[in-house]
DNA sequence: CTGTTAGCGCTTTCAA
DNA sequence: TTGAAAGCGCTAACAG
């Protein structure tokens, strides 16, 4: 900000009208006679200019600036949403605040003030984890949040979209048991996060309808750690399927298991969740669950734009439809 | 904004001081005597005061903000490096802007029209494409500009931040001539990235070097679209050695020649570019370059705080080391 | 249809 | 060390 922008001033002046005018052109034009208009939009061509956003959000109260706070940027999960969320906000003139939910020494409460200060006219909140402390921070906020990707509480009535985790678990767990599987395993994190909560809460239950054990494996998202913790889990484990909380998890098993000697998907199927491009990489390609995370995210614009607007949700926990892939890392 | 929210003036009325007090002892504690600094920041802080950014943004002609323009959030390099970006530019205390560049119908005109409204105080650009219209408007911008992961004309001057591609792509050329690979296949992206092009000088010039002919393949990212045409290709073509110019594509060119049946790295050596999970996932695991994506949206959210500040640059072309990670894909 | 006039919530001289 | 007052660039009544 260091050279002298265009102001609405030079184009009130240059156009012989009054501010006014130039913003109701900018604001409303159809209240402003048409031979007005163009020879102030001529004046705005011109000059190049281009309304403070900061001024403008100050005397209109409103910035239209959106908060969105992420976890981790490099998640798949929300790389491809935050696509989504640009998309839509960019078409609904909405610039992105981010705000990172992960830093070294931030506190849930840190990230909470910063969003209120900023000023944003919404929040989409795409961090897996929500603490009471958030749910707190969130009732005290004055302006709409969506929450994406991310499960709560049965009793919260947050606007929410998501996929049904559970049911996604539940149905390829139920797939295998029908192929004759019996030790199926499930490749979980060892940290705990709601979605991964809830597809595990899926793989119980089918497994339990069956009467079938279950075997969990709690370990990383990482390969470099997951490789050894699941080696020696498998070499002391029979197994005839395993499903991967996420794509790279999955992939992780399957290779162990073929450098085991096993071979995928005639002694063991692989299933995993998300569908990125690790899946397809993944020799055999790797059967998935596709989250349309793209998808989520321009959802969860949508809604947000509609609440910022206020008006009522017809829904207020969308659930988007996911798919199940079957490639060569399971049978048929 | 519906509720309201706690001022400046609710501050100053509670704390029997002027709002100009209160603004100090945000802003300038040293300027205000100990006992009153402590009185205000007693009510700053049982009413919950968070000054308003905007208004702050106004008054002061500063944001706080920074632009980030960036073309997709899923590629790994972006994401990562806005990772660096955010860790940094909220310890300097600023708020992080995006400016997607790779929208439906988005001209760079549009996105630089909403970054210059933005009133950002600096903007990181990590869109790989920079045309000569960019460059014009970049030339334009009253505020400073860091160019992150992105190779300019050798005439430009401004700031950037970068790896040595086409050292890192030579380096590996050579080795593998240097292991008697004698027909080593370039799997080039279709479209041109000036990074990918620095990749291919270096190759070309280790060839050249070697009189050995090269063989470059252009392709796609996407592993649907790759699979068939490297392939093909391979079909045809004898090839002792490839290096893929991203991770995935590396990991596609890998799995078709195993399913060829070439052994790999017996018969045909591979090296990628980036060092992402693709390539520990990857079997054989991938050799790659280490590309430190994180280090460079650091280091480039580093320089445009002190471009901020008016300070100057100690260097204005900054390259980050990489570094070269052998695995079961390469001999050695 | 257009102009005048208050602010929005804060920073920043300038005096006191 | 503190307060008063003048804006920052814009929107939004309210008149005309």
């Amino acid at each position: 900000m260091k050279k002298s922008k265009v102001t609405i001033y030079e184009v009130a002046g240059k156009a012989n009208v009054s501010l006014a005018t130039v913003s109701r052109v900018l604001n409303y034009p159809e209240k402003v006679k048409a031979s007005t208009r163009e020879r102030v939009m001529g004046v705005i061509n011109e000059l190049g200019y281009r309304p403070n956003a900061i001024a403008r959000g100050l005397a209109s109260r409103k910035s239209t600036f959106i908060g969105i706070v992420v976890p981790d940027f490099s998640r798949a999960s929300v790389a491809e949403a935050v696509n989504g969320i640009a998309l839509l906000a960019n078409q609904y003139g909405y610039q992105i605040l981010v705000f990172p939910a992960e830093g070294e020494n931030r506190s849930s409460k840190d990230v909470w003030a910063d969003v209120v200060a900023s000023q944003v006219d919404g929040v989409l909140y795409l961090n897996d984890l929500v603490t009471d402390k958030d749910v707190e921070y969130m009732n005290t906020m004055s302006v709409p949040i969506v929450i994406a990707n991310v499960l709560l509480d049965k009793d919260q009535t947050m606007p929410t979209v998501n996929i049904d985790y559970e049911r996604a678990a539940y149905e390829i767990t139920k797939k295998l048991i029908s192929r004759g599987r019996k030790q199926i395993m499930l490749a979980q994190t060892r940290r705990e996060y709601s979605m991964n909560n809830a597809k595990e809460i899926g793989y119980l239950r089918a497994l339990k309808e069956a009467g079938i054990d279950p075997i969990v494996l709690r370990t990383s998202g990482k390969p470099h750690v997951n490789y050894p913790v699941v080696t020696d889990f498998l070499r002391k484990t029979t197994v005839d399927a395993i499903i991967g909380v996420r794509d790279s998890i999955a992939v992780a098993c399957l290779n162990v298991a073929m450098d085991l000697g096993h071979n995928v998907p005639n002694d063991i199927e692989v299933y995993g969740f998300q569908n990125t491009r690790t899946a397809l990489l993944a020799r055999p390609q790797l059967s998935t669950i596709d989250v349309p995370t793209f998808e989520i995210g321009k959802r969860s614009m949508e809604m947000l734009s509609i609440l910022m607007n206020d008006e009522p949700l017809d829904q207020n926990a969308v659930i988007i439809p996911y798919g199940i892939v079957e490639r060569g890392s399971t049978k048929q």
